[in-house]
DNA sequence: TAAAAATACTCCATAGGTATTTTAT
DNA sequence: ATAAAATACCTATGGAGTATTTTTA
């Protein structure tokens, strides 16, 4: 996963436990959101959500990723921060 | 800065002080690298190299922002590698 | 004048949109 | 029957390549 942009879609997706939800928080629209997801899931050969569940669910593997992308969000914010006010450095 | 790949490219360059060598050890070409390396400067509204210096050097914003970015691509990694271990959870 | 970096294009892959169908309740 | 997700198709943007032109030491 290379993609911050990716991982708050996923982060969307998971919190509002809907992708038409989550795609209406993200500004976009439900089938690219769906596929971005679908995609993720491939490429990490297993599945996030567990779609048969009402409302929406998070796999383990899902939740574990969870922990994960807000981690690396939360690192990749902070790290533009403190690009921004100029906080030259020594 | 949304995609962790453009952080290695940076990493890439900061690391070998040359966009040059940056880019043959990313098995890129070097106009494509030296072009996202300047729209990372713009999206963040500062110079991250000093490109007068040789060889190559970082701006103080740019030393800051290497070392967030290898926490950014070091956290990316972890959190993909601790999904393949297949914990499956059906 | 020789290296390294920056432009100027061209091309393609990825990502998003709309319309529609499928699937589960 | 309805609401949500998936699929199909189309378009646009962004990123990478090659060729070439600055730049500067």
């Amino acid at each position: 996963m290379y993609d911050v942009k990716h991982l708050r879609y996923f982060v969307a997706v998971a919190t509002e436990r809907s992708f038409t939800r989550g795609a209406e928080r993200l500004n976009m629209a439900q089938p690219p959101l769906s596929r971005r997801i679908h995609e993720m899931e491939e490429e990490l050969g297993t599945k996030l959500f567990d779609r048969e569940a009402r409302p929406l669910a998070l796999t383990a593997t899902g939740q574990l990723f969870y922990e994960q992308a807000i981690q690396v969000i939360q690192r990749a914010e902070l790290s533009t921060a403190e690009q921004k006010p100029a906080t030259v450095a020594e």
